[in-house]
DNA sequence: AGCACGCCGACT
DNA sequence: GTCGGCGTGCTC
């Protein structure tokens, strides 16, 4: 009698046992979708494995197979299973997460047949040979086009698939357009909002090689004979899936590269601390794009040196900026006034309590929207109009305060009343990093400082890939106001040197224990109760306290924002030796620990 | 996850 | 008496 141990989308990490009835024996093979009769329910499961015995009593007979064909690879199947050890997951979660939902539900494969992989034994990794990867610090941005084409052509001369991942759907389209430009075959576009993503889907894995453009799920395309994998702006945060398993596009990418052997580029004006890293020691290729037009000049403003009366006044140029604009602004150029959008957003509070109003399900402030007078919650879709009188004391007016991009351009239209705003004057947030034809001849950065003081390690690299990007954008000039002159991410913007930051900056997190040298994770808890969330929290916050070799539980706090569409959130901040060893005891610790009305979920390497 | 079983409180 | 809350265990 054979068995096949069959796995379910759901987070149980154990196969479940099936027999196999006569006749389709030995058409049920390691990767193949099946029906199986679960809990007296149809359900689709995936074969990770075919046993001669099995100790289980009541065995159920499996259904039927869903494809004539395993739907997948051994190489698939490895990688999801790396994946589930990975990001704290089930085996099935992870091969659920690599697949375009239609085929979670069961839907049929159509059109040409793949080739047959008949497997029956366990699925390890075969030894592949092993490509460096290659970190692509590219300072001229416009240059990596020609270098993806290039590339991407390079493989499909050896037969070879590419996978080319972008940040957004827009730069995927343009990515198309210059692939089809330049005269290069098999392009597909795929990513989740295209109504033909299944198809292509489909397509892809019949042909013996293609080149997929798309965004971070296209990582998994089930392209043949995989050669390449590029990452472009591999620093961008979208990269990073926001539901369970909360996997990374550039470590799926690695996992998958080291399976298939293919190899890896990572692009970016400003590598993550993480990417840049292993470059020291040479266990990453290091390629250099110099920048082509001249370095800009970078000032520094100290705002604590500034004359005490401007300090005091709460004007938002400072005199020294309105200087600079004045002159550009004279000579015909092009001014762009940066700001930071977290923490800058105008809110509405009342004049007499104090008191701001808040969104009733997130509890986060509301965003006042000059254009449409209506106050906005940035979380949910909540709206309002403004009220006149304060709805908590019902007694003071509301006072609007804050500094959004609303009040900056209505501030600079009175300062520089002969300026167009928008043409002469651009103000933007980091949206204007998606535009890489612009170019200024003065970017004035205003309040850095508040994104540099999060309580986040993270603060001064996400800081210095923002200036990195504005770099980008001009040849002339570019202005910083800050009270932290002598942060190592300025100086290393003010003399050019990318390596003054790195340096710096791991060199504290190495002192600090923080990535890349260990890893962390961040169990979160969230339900409709408040005290219950944080009651559970702490519980369980004891409990893991108690740790394990390589593993720290350091920080308890709530979550942020603390409420989200209705629920409460607390979480715990883990730290440890790799992300391996961090799921496996979570795994361990987090199974036989249930709270009514909690939803705990795990996101390892969290940004 | 999702569902059944089982054990204690307030209610037609 | 029982309806229903949710803690616990299990799913081949």
């Amino acid at each position: 009698m054979l068995y096949a141990k069959v796995v379910l989308g759901l987070p149980i990490d154990v196969a479940f046992d099936y027999s196999l009835p006569q006749g389709f024996g030995n058409r049920v093979c390691v990767g193949a979708r099946v029906w199986v009769n679960f809990r007296n329910r149809k359900s689709v499961g995936y074969v990770v494995g075919l046993t001669k015995s099995s100790a289980i009593r009541n065995i159920k007979d499996i259904l039927g197979l869903v494809d004539e064909r395993p739907l997948l690879s051994k190489e698939m199947l490895l990688l999801a299973r790396k994946l589930a050890d990975y990001y704290c997951c089930s085996y099935g979660e992870a091969i659920e997460s690599i697949l375009p939902p239609e085929l979670r539900k069961g839907k049929n494969l159509e059109g040409a047949p793949q080739r047959d992989t008949l497997l029956s034994e366990p699925v390890t990794l075969g030894s592949v040979p092993q490509v460096l990867p290659q970190v692509l610090h590219d300072l001229e941005p416009k240059r990596r086009w020609e270098i993806y084409v290039e590339e991407a052509k390079r493989a499909q001369d050896a037969g070879r698939s590419a996978i080319i991942l972008f940040s957004d759907i827009q730069l995927v389209l343009r990515a198309k357009e210059i692939f089809e430009k330049a005269k290069v075959n098999d392009v597909h576009a795929l990513y989740r909002k295209e109504k033909e993503e299944f198809m292509v889907w489909q397509e892809v894995r019949s042909k013996e090689s293609s080149i997929v453009l798309g965004t971070r799920s296209a990582v998994f395309a089930p392209v043949n004979n995989l050669g390449l994998i590029i990452l472009d702006h591999e620093e961008d945060s979208v990269y990073k899936q926001e539901q369970v398993p909360h996997y990374h596009a550039r470590e799926a990418a690695l996992m998958r590269a080291e399976i298939e052997g293919a190899k890896v580029i990572l692009e970016s004006f400003s590598p993550t601390v993480g990417t840049f890293y292993p470059v020291k020691d040479e266990k990453t290729e290091y390629r250099l794009i110099k920048r082509q037009k001249a370095y800009p000049q970078v000032k520094i403003i100290d705002t604590k040196r500034m004359p005490y009366a401007e300090r005091k006044s709460k004007e938002i140029f400072s005199r020294l900026l309105t200087d600079a604009i004045f002159s550009v602004l004279n000579s015909k150029g092009k001014v762009l006034v940066f700001i930071n959008r977290r923490g800058f957003a105008t809110y509405a509070a009342c004049h007499n309590c104090g008191k701001a109003l808040k969104c009733p399900a997130c509890n986060i402030s509301l965003v006042y929207h000059f254009d449409q007078d209506i106050l906005r919650c940035h979380h949910c879709a909540f709206k309002m109009e403004p009220p006149k009188i304060c709805p908590n004391c019902n007694r003071g007016y509301i006072k609007y305060s804050g500094i959004g991009t609303d009040k900056i351009e209505s501030e600079l239209a009175r300062i520089f009343p002969q300026s167009r705003i928008g043409e002469d004057i651009v103000v933007s947030t980091s949206f204007i990093l998606k535009d890489e034809e612009r170019n200024f001849d003065l970017i004035c950065v205003l309040n850095i400082d508040n994104a540099l003081n999060r309580v986040d390690y993270m603060a001064a690299e996400k800081v210095f890939y923002l200036l990195s990007g504005l770099i980008t954008l001009t040849d002339k000039k570019i202005i910083i106001s800050t009270s932290f002159p002598q942060h190592h991410c300025f100086e290393a913007l003010v003399k050019g040197d990318p390596r003054i930051f790195y340096n710096e900056e791991l060199r504290f997190r190495k002192q600090l224990k923080y990535p890349p040298f260990r890893h962390m994770a961040l169990v979160k808890a969230r339900g409709r109760d408040e005290q219950k969330v944080k009651k559970a929290a702490e519980a369980l916050f004891e409990k893991l306290k108690a740790g394990s070799k390589g593993v720290e539980a350091l920080s308890i706090n709530p979550g942020d924002p603390p409420k989200l569409r209705g629920n409460f959130y607390w979480q715990i901040l883990l730290s440890g030796l790799s992300p391996q060893k961090l799921s496996k005891f979570l795994k361990i610790h987090l199974k036989d620990c249930r709270y009514s009305g909690i939803i705990v979920t795990v996101d390892i390497d969290p940004l």
